[in-house]
DNA sequence: ACAAAAGTGTTCCTCTTACACCCATGA
DNA sequence: TCATGGGTGTAAGAGGAACACTTTTGT
């Protein structure tokens, strides 16, 4: 039996979508501003990651679908649970008051599912989250956010970096076609480190699943680049056949 | 504004934990018999993963902990949240009757946050499960669970065959002192490969952070074998120096 | 002709893999 | 002395890292 001292039914779930893309030169995270219903403006934590409560017929993956389609419409996105934050203390108080109010429930806490999301960033998606009213911003400038958001974010980052080196999550943040030069300057941005141009075409360029397609850049003041796609099929197909121990430092 | 015509206050959360533990041949998984309260017996769904709503005061973490306490002690334990399963049907009908029955609530749905955890399995552990109403089954011994619990099971199965080749859990099997055969067996068990025994013991004595102590083996009718011990420490120091892109597939 | 970025090769070293026999102990 | 599992070495191949110059285009 339960322990009939414990209450069970007091709890509403969010999700919290870290969603990030890539404008060329920076990680950008999309935030919005918070609607406030009752409590004092703030400066500092007026942004925060796109979130709701989920409803109680919802399963999460929608959720975190329905709350980023808000955002960035109906293109497609990589979405994937992360993990939950559920200290009691994680929101309380007026932050507390403000989800109640604004949900139109009494809970006594919130769990929140983070879910870590990518999409290929361009000129009109930027335009299309502003008129929605969000905002892209880059890593280095985001500040405080509002509730355990900071947390979030960071917890993102880190999975981001190490998901980078598992799979070949790059291409969520490019446009089908790309050059060689673009994708080293995203690893080089998410990974915080130089690599070397020659190597990087040579292991890039070695990799089946990494196509030359028969167009090139255009209206360039220099020799024009070579376009290339990812073809997913062929990587999940050779993806495998591999096993390595990867836990291997000395 | 939340939507006002959705209801998101009538959800409970719980923990299920899928425990490994390896007894020098297999891999193993703790589960308990589940305490029917107003179901009809069932003579093939009686067996659960151990779990646990959790209170409103509660965060993931201790519950998980709390849950598997009961049934291992207060050994310690390497334990870390996985996946959320949300579907809303995921706990209906009589199943879900169970639940609010043996809560005393009235929830419309369980999400439950599947936890992954690995303990050191011994003859101690082994009977204390016993005394405390659970049994660890062989892998290939666990047939038709209850709830969803057999999917979950998947997911840890798989979690932990990808956990294992990029962080080194395998010690978290293992006793303190181990023998490079002990511990390739298990590699073998896990994964589901043979391995060279010569590659396999230049691999693993070229790591820093395995260790051998000034003991052998006792009491055995051939060549005694050198104990080592994993050295937490130096693979934490180790582990930050490497980077490398992992997703290579050729 | 020049500026700007694309593209190209070689050498050295490390790690992986395949493979077969001798060693130390208890019975 | 024998049965049992412990422990050892080498050669060939693949992949990673360091490093500097030529090519193609638009202006």
């Amino acid at each position: 039996m339960g322990n009939p001292n414990l209450k069970y039914d007091n709890q509403a779930i969010s999700v919290d979508c870290t969603v990030f893309g890539f404008d060329g030169n920076a990680l950008c995270v999309l935030l919005e501003e918070r609607r406030r219903v009752s409590l004092p403006p703030s400066d500092t934590e007026d942004l925060k990651l796109p979130g709701s409560l989920i409803s109680d017929a919802e399963d999460l993956l929608s959720a975190a679908n329905r709350v980023t389609r808000e955002l960035v419409g109906s293109r497609s996105i990589y979405l994937k649970q992360m993990e939950v934050f559920s200290d009691p203390q994680r929101v309380q108080g007026q932050e507390l008051m403000w989800i109640n109010n604004f949900y139109g429930v009494s809970m006594s806490r919130v769990l929140t599912v983070a879910f870590f999301a990518l999409v290929k960033l361009d000129e009109r998606l930027m335009s299309y989250t502003k008129r929605k009213g969000g905002v892209w911003v880059e890593l280095n400038n985001v500040h405080q956010l509002a509730l355990d958001h900071n947390k979030i974010l960071v917890a993102a980052i880190d999975y981001l970096m190490h998901l980078f080196q598992q799979e070949p999550i790059a291409f969520e943040f490019l446009p089908r076609k790309f050059t060689v030069k673009q994708l080293q300057k995203l690893y080089e941005t998410v990974l915080d480190v130089e690599i070397d141009n020659r190597n990087f075409r040579k292991k890039i360029l070695s990799l089946a699943y990494v196509q030359p397609i028969s167009e090139h850049e255009e209206g360039v003041s220099h020799k024009p680049a070579q376009y290339y796609t990812f073809n997913r099929k062929i990587y999940k197909r050779d993806s495998k056949k591999r096993f390595r121990l990867n836990f291997v430092y000395k």
